[in-house]
DNA sequence: CTTTTAGTTCTTTAATTAGAGAACCAAAAA
DNA sequence: TTTTTGGTTCTCTAATTAAAGAACTAAAAG
């Protein structure tokens, strides 16, 4: 159970962790997150990452169970072994990113709404907005061409 | 100063507000940015701004700062007319856009960092991260590129 | 000058979030 | 049957965020 981080590993699980702090998580999830991308070990206990990262129980099982809902990690068990293995799912990322592809759909779907409503006047800002709404339908077809060329 | 939205206005705000707090909005700054993109007149003051959300001076203050510093609102003055007219920036989402693509190249700096410092065990963990890294790098050409065909 | 306008800043409060620590619990081990 | 393991849940507190309301201010109007 001899999991210790190097220095260089807790700076980059610090600078890791602020990075998906901006990107929605809360300090205790982006740090779980972190230390599953950056340990040698992939594949890390409840009480492996509640010692790597001195968090206490409950902020390790909340942080564990908000990333497995939000299905940025996994975990896996293995015979004869109680304890969960907990592990970073950045191979998912294709699936990931098509999902916030889709996720837009809902937000222009907004867009057009809201341009529906608009009264005639300001038929420069009608036109902008106009441009967005048909602009996010064409990144969104685009992207995902984008995506299923990735095959190299 | 008569600047009375219709319920489905209202609605929309709400609507829009909430999923533009869902993009890092706090609630306040959310519907003012709602506002200017749904009333009517695309260029509303302080007050009208304060009135039509029934805010408090404060909160309208540091919501229309807020949103000025992100760029997402400006404002012109008109002469011999001490009042700021405020507007929502929505036809500069193309800059906004190549803005976050950019933004992606230190988040993408960082995962490479971290691959730099991994082990050579986890062989499989380490070819995903490469692959994630290069998408970035693949997607952030490919969705300028998008942009800029943008042109219809 | 004095007042009004167009905001800004300060103070306070309410609500939310984050997390510690202890109590708890079910399954497995002893 | 008791103890240990691998967590989960509950209670409490500290910190942060959001916003109201009042006090304030600089520029323009009267």
């Amino acid at each position: 159970m001899e999991n210790k981080l190097t220095n260089i590993q807790k700076e980059l699980i610090e600078s890791f962790g602020v990075a998906q702090e901006g990107m929605g998580l809360s300090p205790a999830s982006a740090r779980v997150n972190a230390l599953l991308t950056i340990a040698d070990n992939v594949e890390l206990t409840f009480d492996e990452i509640r010692e790597s990262l001195e968090l206490s129980k409950s902020a390790t099982s909340n942080a564990i169970n908000n990333l497995l809902m939000l299905n940025r990690i996994g975990y896996k068990t293995k015979p004869g072994d109680r304890k969960r293995y907990f592990y970073s799912k950045i191979g998912q990322w294709q699936q990931a990113f098509m999902d916030s592809m889709n996720g837009l759909t809902d937000y222009n779907k907004l867009l057009k709404t809201i341009l529906s409503h608009r009264t005639k006047e300001n038929k420069e800002f009608n036109i902008q907005l106009k441009e967005l709404t048909e602009f996010i339908d064409y990144y969104q077809k685009e992207s995902i061409k984008i995506i299923k060329n990735w095959k190299k």
